[in-house]
DNA sequence: TCGCGGATGAACT
DNA sequence: GTTCATCCGCGAG
């Protein structure tokens, strides 16, 4: 599939890796696409968090409930939710069925459908559009809709790629979080502007 | 570049 | 009533 010069192959249920830790590195450098009746609108990614089964950072720590039954489902799949009233964050869920852990997308480097992104984040700057959580969800039209959707089959949300080639990814603690908060489970692109967090986390 | 406080809604004690 | 996997604007350094 041709999205704005970019030839992009939907990722499958079998091409992501069935652990958390691996699919949240496997992740950088993937394509997160969103279609919609604006348009279509994509980003790679380049920045991602695990959230591992017994993991207290994780919304899976009390078990499952309703809000968070989309990250027991078998990987692949959206967990969307709000947070702090404002933000929507998209997560994938990261292990086989039953295992509740997911991985969040942190942040997308624009690449398609960037007029739309900046009509729906409100500004025009490149560099704030996707940086964060909640922008990655702003910019993309991402909300409660969206939960637990399965990425390998749903028309307007999907993961992709393009045949980039992803340097190793560099590694440090979570960001937000106050539980099991100094746990390496943060992925990142280094040196890519693009990324969330401060210097001192991402130098 | 950083750290702070307010906004805002859902889940849980 | 408290706790958030955040964002934005502001002021200090």
């Amino acid at each position: 599939l041709k999205i704005e010069g970019f030839s992009v192959r939907r990722l499958r249920h079998r091409d992501l890796p069935e652990e958390t830790v691996a699919l949240a590195r496997f992740l950088i450098g993937k394509l997160v696409v969103r279609r919609a009746p604006e348009g279509t609108a994509m980003g790679r990614i380049v920045e991602t968090e695990a959230y591992l089964p017994y993991d207290a950072a994780a919304h899976t720590f009390i078990g499952e409930t309703p809000r968070n039954r989309p990250l027991f489902l078998r990987h692949g799949h959206a967990y969307v939710y709000l947070a702090y009233g404002t933000s929507w964050m998209l997560n994938v869920s990261s292990e086989k069925a039953g295992v509740g852990a997911g991985v969040l997308i942190r942040a997308l480097e624009p690449l398609a459908g960037i007029q739309l992104m900046r009509e729906r984040r409100g500004t025009e700057k490149l560099l704030d559009l996707a940086r964060g959580p909640g922008r990655v969800a702003q910019a993309l039209a991402i909300d409660r809709r969206l939960d637990g959707v399965d990425l390998s089959t749903d028309p307007n949300l999907w993961l992709g790629d393009d045949g980039f080639a992803a340097a190793e990814p560099s590694i440090s603690v979570r960001i937000g979080i106050t539980k099991d908060a100094h746990r390496p489970l943060r992925f990142f692109v280094r040196g890519s502007r693009f990324v969330s967090g401060t210097k001192a986390l991402n130098g």
